[in-house]
DNA sequence: ATTCTCACA
DNA sequence: TGTGAGTA
């Protein structure tokens, strides 16, 4: 119950989901409003980014990278999305969920614990990721 | 310095 | 999707 509200527990803003995902923020946002993510909005209507929206935006960008338009994306994601609601998946095979690491994740906030402080302007975090 | 929305040579 | 304008 609790790794949920560490997963939903909004993050990251815009430049650092840029950074981890190595997404435009035009797509990010425009993902959005293809409902393929959910960003909480805080003080100053900024968007702030769980977890699982970067766990989303990744597969997104998997699924970009293998070839797959946004139909077919807004496809696999909502349908994937819906097999959640409904039933416990066991039977047709296995669902791939990729989900971050105790150990990509310490990597990753790392990473932004030192730019935090910097104007550090050289990316390529996920690089180490994918690629 | 960052992010947001909106609009389009 | 990129990009620039004008804000907050």
């Amino acid at each position: 119950m609790s790794s949920h509200i560490r997963r939903t527990m909004p993050l990251f803003p815009m430049g650092t989901v840029m950074k981890l995902t190595d997404l435009t923020a035009r797509q990010i946002r425009y993902y959005e409003q293809h409902h393929l993510i959910t960003p909480d909005r805080s003080d100053g209507n900024r968007r702030l980014y769980s977890l699982n929206d970067i766990d989303r935006l990744l597969e997104i960008k998997d699924l970009l990278d293998q070839g797959i338009n946004m139909a077919g994306i807004k496809k696999i994601l909502l349908k994937d999305e819906s097999q959640d609601l409904q039933s416990v998946t066991k039977e047709s095979g296995a669902k791939p969920k990729k989900e971050f690491t105790d150990e990509e994740l310490r990597k990753l906030l790392r990473k932004e614990l030192i730019n935090a402080g910097r104007f550090n302007r050289s990316s390529g975090i996920d690089r180490r990721f994918f690629h």
